[in-house]
This record gives structure tokens, sequence and C-alpha cells, in this order.
RNA sequence: GGUCCCGUAGCUCAUUUGGAUAGAGCAACUGCCUUCUAAGCAGUAGGUGACUGGUUCGAAUCCAGUCGGGAUCACCA
């Protein structure tokens, strides 16, 4: 807390920025003076006050009863007493059972503000050289079927998270890991090349993925029909699904894939690209991006050197099959697998050697985070404890954000079943909507057509993204697609909506960001002037706070909170019909404050705002 | 069965390290556009924080147990 408003204030701000930090050491000398008794300043912490009371912060007195063995509100009144002599920003006080609540003056305040306004990265910290260097893998997409809402999530949250990071001073490099082989790719590879009669996207005009996708799903139709053959034969379920002349087929691709075989690579590259020219679009819509790309076709074989320097460490065995395990019962875990009896990788190989790949790319890397589904919890538990195992130092700083599922009023999304959640039709279905709305209110005349089409994207790219961050992504949410998303209430276009209100207003007052004049001291507060102020102080720890939990949605509950109440000021105070020349350029100092806020905590969310809506 | 996660208003979600009378939105009902954008504002109603016990001055939050839901435990990824 300390040191990071230094690197970003100059020390008058610095100064106003600390508050409770001077408000720690006045109730510390008030408690060593008052009751003598010595307390850590650092254990000294203040709430903020809630709403139905008078003041900024609140001391909640109960730990110091023993000190003053006097009763909550007489303790309450002798340090606030205290406090209100010794600091001259505290103007007053009030107690309520066992809380202190502070006010504190406008001396405080209003300069506070003046410093909000000329800082234009206030609350965040600056990215430099001596920045830590965190690598954030997200995505991380199979090349068999295009992207769903879970993907979505994921897509979502890792890119809001890497902003998150950011704003806290990181370097962060942004790392995609594409699954493009294996058995899975091969699957609409074999169907493609049976029933495909050479189509492509440009002979079917469709989307890549979606082609590619079509095929994996009539893979799986066909095995369906062969093993149920094989059971009407008299065979188990599970023979008939080893047997199955489809499966057989594809083992064998698989096989020759691996040998480099050309008329399959061919088709590999072929087919991989028809998916990439389809994501490309779906991430480009998203708004969503990486400095990195790794492709498992590259990494799949990388693991297996690891596993040999883990034998020799004796931190893995060796069965009489050839196998090699690790043996983690020592940690509440099981035996595990890390190289089959025929030398191929596994999952676990190549999740190892990749992660020791990167920090050979990436020197200076200090963290690597997995963004990651939640089913794959114990996975990463295991993974991390194998690298620590090997004696990795940086075993410690790999994080798996274990992102929840997004489930249907059915329950999960099964792709066999039809019930995925397309994300280009979903996509599609937001900017419809947003389209429908805007016409219905008819709000943007002289909206050239590139402009409107623009508009519609942003709102409805703003419902999406902000339906999916508000919710702590450590949670599985809900998606009724039914329901459409909603676009008023605690919503993404409403924040929109809000800040292109805030621009109408200061394009009508022809409002200059660079030539603010700086409040004076003296004047008077309204009520909810004062809480967007006292709301902007919230900001910087707001942010620190959203990235220390890797959480989109603190930083959302954080610009709801702050556009609800810029949308009561605006309803309960003139703004350009107010006389009084200075209480009206305070307004518009707040509201281009508030704006601007508004702007940069929905920037960390992906989601941009519009001026006119 | 072992391990892990979850259970807050009819619905979807908040409630930072334990703090005041648990908050929003949606849905329902009532007002407010000759006034800076009504995608807005104000109001009514809605709760045994699954249940039981414990720790504490204080528990939705921590602990134990019960019930209910989910994930995972592959020579799959």
């Amino acid at each position: 807390m300390n040191g990071y408003f230094s690197q970003i204030c100059p020390s008058k701000f610095y100064l106003y920025m600390n508050i409770e930090q001077i408000l720690s050491e006045v109730v510390k000398t008030a408690v060593s003076s008052v009751y003598q008794t010595e307390v850590e300043v650092s254990a000294i912490s203040f709430q903020k006050t809630k709403k139905e009371f008078e003041g900024d912060f609140t001391l909640v007195v109960f730990p110091y009863l023993k000190a003053s063995k006097k009763s909550p509100e007489q303790t309450a009144t002798d340090i606030g007493n205290y406090i209100r002599e010794n600091c001259e920003y505290v103007s007053g006080f009030n107690v309520v059972k066992g809380f202190l609540n502070i006010v504190l003056d406008n001396s405080y305040w209003i300069p506070f503000f003046n410093g909000v306004l000329t800082n234009s990265s206030f609350g965040f910290k600056p990215v430099n050289e001596n920045s830590k260097h965190i690598m954030l893998e997200y995505s991380s997409p199979n090349t068999n079927k295009p992207l769903h809402l879970g993907h979505v999530r994921n897509n979502l949250v890792g890119y809001s998270v890497a902003e998150l990071l950011k704003a806290n001073g990181n370097k962060v490099t942004k790392a995609n890991l594409v699954n493009d082989r294996g058995i899975h790719i091969c699957k609409s590879m074999l169907a493609w090349k049976k029933f495909g009669n050479g189509e492509t996207p440009e002979s079917t005009g469709m989307k890549g993925d979606h082609l590619v996708g079509k095929y994996y799903v009539a893979f799986d139709k066909e095995y369906k029909k062969q093993t149920a053959e094989l059971i009407n034969t008299g065979l188990t379920k599970e023979d008939a699904e080893k047997q199955a002349p489809i499966m057989q087929e594809i083992q064998e691709m698989l096989r020759n894939w691996e040998a480099g075989d050309k008329e399959t690579i061919d088709l590999w590259k072929m087919m991989n690209a028809w998916v990439y020219s389809g994501f490309e679009v779906t991430y480009k819509t998203l708004g969503v991006d990486f400095d990195k790309m790794y492709y498992e076709s590259n990494t799949y074989l990388l693991g297996k050197e690891t596993v040999e320097y883990g034998l020799k460490k004796d931190v893995f065995y060796k069965k009489e099959d050839g196998s090699v395990w690790i043996d983690l019962t020592g940690d509440g875990l099981d035996h595990k697998l890390v190289l089959r009896a025929d030398g191929t990788s596994v999952y676990m190989t190549q999740d190892l050697g990749t992660a020791i790949e990167r920090f050979k790319d990436f020197p200076d890397l200090k963290q690597l985070i997995y963004t990651v589904g939640n089913e794959q919890d114990y996975h990463f538990k295991v993974l991390f404890l194998i690298l620590q195992k090997l004696g990795y130092d940086w075993a410690k700083e790999c994080y798996h954000l274990s992102y929840g599922m997004v489930e249907l009023p059915e329950g999960k999304m099964k792709s066999r079943e039809g019930t995925v959640v397309d994300a280009d039709e979903l996509l599609q279905e937001m900017f419809d909507t947003s389209e429908q709305t805007t016409k219905e209110l008819g709000k943007i005349d002289g909206f050239t057509d590139e402009e409107a089409q623009q508009l519609y994207h942003t709102i409805g790219l703003g419902a999406l993204k902000y339906f999916m961050l508000k919710v702590d992504p450590k949670k599985k949410m809900l998606f009724d697609p039914k329901e459409s998303i909603d676009f008023n209430g605690n919503t993404g276009p409403f924040i929109q909506y809000t800040h292109a209100r805030i621009q109408s207003v200061l394009r009508k007052a022809s409002f200059n960001s660079a030539a603010i004049e700086v409040i004076k001291t003296d004047i008077a507060l309204q009520e909810k002037e004062k809480e967007l102020i006292r709301l902007m102080y919230d900001f910087p720890k707001t942010v620190e706070e959203a990235g220390h939990l890797y959480n989109p949605g603190t930083i959302a509950n954080y610009t709801y909170e702050l556009t609800k109440t810029y949308n009561q000021f605006y309803h309960e105070h003139p703004i350009l019909k107010e006389e009084n020349s200075a209480i009206k350029n305070m307004r518009l100092a707040l509201s281009y404050a508030c704006g601007s806020l508004i702007k940069r905590s929905m920037g960390l969310l992906g989601i941009s705002v519009p001026d006119r809506m």
C-alpha cells in the first residue's frame, strides 16, 4: 500500500492519497496518550462509512476496549475527540455503538479531487523496466470445432485479467497455447476425408471453424452408428467402442501424423488453416489478442527430456512395462503417469515441458498464470507439485486461474447433445438486439451507417462482456439463452449510456480537459458530489484488489456503483443551468472525472464506451 | 467411495483480510420526460444467508457435523 502511490504521484498528491495512513498514525497516538497503550499502526484499519451514517471513514473500536477499559461508545468518543483536535483534515465525527464515523473536511477532499483531475493515470501503476514480467495464458482452443460460450468466458476473463495486471504495474505477455494435434483433431480430418466431398469454406460459404466442427460432429455420428451395429452383433459396449472400424482408422491416422506422412500433414495443415481464419474473426470481434502463440504440434514432444531428468533425480520411477510415474501419495495425492509405456507423451509430459520452455523463452519471467476451467484443478495441482519436486524455484509462482463453468438452465453444455451456445451466433444476436433497441430509442440521428454499425457492436459487446465479467471468475455462472442479456439496470449498456450522457453534457459546455480550473477549497459540496469524490478515492484500491484477486468482477461492481451514483447526482443537480460559475465548473469537472474513470474501468474489462448512444 | 468446490430475495449476482439494520439488478406494483440523453431517477414489496452445533465482544464469512448440488480421481486432453 505504502510504496506505489509515491511512484506515480508527486509528493503533495501522495500525501492526500495516504489519508488512511495519516489517520492510523493519529489513532495510534490517541490510544497511546489517552489510554497509555501502544498499538501497531499496521493493525489499525478503517472501513468505508455506511451510507446511512455521516462520515467518510469508520474505525471499529472493539479492538481497543481492552486498552480503554470503557464502553465502546465512550472509547469511540475519546478517540474521536482526540483525532478531531489533532488532525487538521478531520472536521467532525459521530459515534454509533462501537463505530467511530470520521468526517473529513473539504480541505482534504478538494485537493484530492484536484489531484484526480490532473492525473490521467490515477489509480494505475506504471509499467517500466522494473516491472514484474508475468505470462498469462488464456483461450487455448482446440482446432476441431468453433468457439462456444465457455471459451468466451475464458477469453474475456483472460483478457481482462491481463489488463488488470498491467494496471497494477506488471509487464504482461499474453500467451495462447493452441491444441492443434491429437486424436480429437484427427476426428474432423477423417470425417471430412470420408464424407466431405471436397467441401471448403469457399465452396460452402461457411466460416472455417464451423465447417471443421461440422465434420467433428459427423465423426461422432458415424462412430455411434458403428458402435451400435457392433453391439447388435453381441459385443459389449466397451469392446464395440474399441473395435469400431472408424476408431481403428483414426488411430492409424494419428500414427501417420506423428510419422510425418505427407498426405495426412497436408490435410491437417489445410483444415487447421480453415480453423485459424475462423478463430481470427471471432477473436477480432471479441477484441482479444495475444503476444505469443504456442502450438501443441510444436510443444508436444517437449517434456520427454524432463522425464529423463526426473528419473535421474529419482523424482519419477519406471514401471516394468516402461511407463514412467510419480508417487504423490506423500502429498495426499495419487500416483500419476508422466510418460506412456510406448514412450509417447501425455498431457502432463507436455505441460511440464512447455512450462520449462516458457521460462527459457523469457528469462525474466517471474510468474506464469494459466486461465483454464476448474475441471482441471487436479491437473494443475499435480503439475505445479511436480515442477516443485523437480527443483524449479519458479514453480511456486505458477498459478491456475481456475474459472467456473458456464451452465445452461438444463446443466452443462454438451457438444454431442447440441446444447452448446455458439460464440459467433451469440455475438450476432447481441448485435441484432442492440441494433433493434438503438433504433427503437432513436437517439442517433446524424450517424453514418458505419458509425451506427460500430455502435451496435460496441453496445452488444458491452452487454455480453459485462454480463460475463461481473461474476467472480471462480464461480460457475448460469446463462439462459431464452432470456436475452439485459440492457437495463446493472449492465454494460447502462454504464456505456451514462458515459455517453456525460460526454453530451461536456460537449454542450464545450468543456476543455486541458484547461481545467483548480477547484477552490471553500466550495460547498452537496451530498452526491461528496459521495462521488469519496468513490474516486476507492479506485486505486479497487484496481489493486481486482489484480490481487484476479477478479474483473471487482471492477465491474465498482464501476456500477460509480455510474449509479453519477446518475443520482445528475438527476438531483443542474450542471449546465447552474448559475454559480464556480459550482458549475466543479460539476463539469466532476462529470469529466467520472466519465474518464468509467472509460478506464471499462477498459480494464475490455469494454469500450461510446460518446453518443 | 477418496479428494476438491459450491448452497445468500421468485431469478441472476454482490457483500476484501470476521464488524453496524446482509445490498444491487431482473421480474411485480407506484410515481417522474414543455427541464443538461427516461438504455435514466425516486418509491413499495420481497431474507431463518441450506440445516444443527461450536469459537468470538461480534459469524453469510472461521471450525465440526448433517442435507442438497457440481467437479475430479484414465497409458484422454
